[in-house]
DNA sequence: TCGTGATCATCT
DNA sequence: AGATGATCACGA
């Protein structure tokens, strides 16, 4: 903030309002309970309620709808490694569906640290401690209708039962092995069952040290990403 | 600059 | 349509 904006009441911008936020859920019922609230809200209804205003273009608009619940839920602004709701340890993820209702994209789940892959095990692994307890909140029609206009649907406390887990570490394992042995570079979004490595990085030429077959290199970042398809069927086994 | 929040743009 | 690789915003 200028000097000049500081001289005067009145003449802060909108963007500089700390937008609302709400306390952090104190038990796990809470915070289900005010994600259920959220059913059948517009995103526009809620920005509002939080005072923060709606990015223009859609190009720019990637992540809002997390932000916004992060707000809107009271998700701890400091989890910056840990899981969104520390006390709780529930991680916050939003599904956008697609026109048939469901999962129209994969899900983010945490970047892969090329270093730590040869040392890291599936129990102390960062994405089985991300994906031990998540909230999904659904979004509909999201990509068909304006973010304004688009609708929370029901919310999903997610704990991966046994055969799940079982996937997951399967696929960890088998991913996390080629990146560990320097094979980071051969691997694709085709492998995999419930999940994939994908680019994570602002530009495709961004380069971040990692294992390679002759020793360290600079390769492009990557990040572990729950498949469409996975989480359609935990969505839809949670509706049975 | 990096990690987290994801969705976009394009190809099949 | 669905999946893949690329990209955008923001906070610490």
């Amino acid at each position: 903030m200028t000097a000049s904006q500081m001289s005067k009441e009145g003449t802060r911008p909108l963007a500089t309002l700390i937008p609302l936020r709400r306390p952090p859920p104190v038990t796990l019922r809470e915070l289900v309970v005010r994600a259920e609230a959220l059913e059948g809200h517009s995103v526009a209804q809620v920005a509002r309620a939080l005072q923060m205003p709606l990015p223009a273009e859609p190009a720019r608009a990637k992540g809002f709808v997390g932000t916004l619940l992060e707000h809107a839920l009271g998700a701890d602004p400091e989890a910056a490694d840990g899981p969104d709701f520390p006390q709780l340890g529930v991680e916050l993820k939003s599904i956008p569906l697609g026109s048939c209702g469901r999962p129209a994209e994969s899900t983010f789940v945490c970047s892969i640290r090329m270093a730590d892959a040869a040392l890291e095990s599936w129990e102390s692994s960062r994405l089985r401690r991300r994906l031990a307890r998540v909230l999904f909140v659904p979004i509909e029609a999201a990509r068909v209708r304006p973010l304004a206009a688009r609708r929370f649907g029901r919310a999903l406390l997610w704990v991966p039962p046994p055969a799940d887990e079982a996937l997951l570490r399967a696929d960890w394992e088998d991913l996390m092995g080629a990146i560990g042995a320097g094979r980071a570079g051969t691997l694709t979004a085709r492998e995999g069952c419930a999940l994939q490595v994908r680019p994570k990085a602002s530009t495709s030429s961004v380069r971040r040290l990692a294992p390679g077959p002759d020793g360290p290199q600079r390769s492009l970042p990557l990040g572990f990403y729950l498949r469409a398809k996975f989480t359609a069927r935990v969505l839809a086994e949670s509706r049975g």
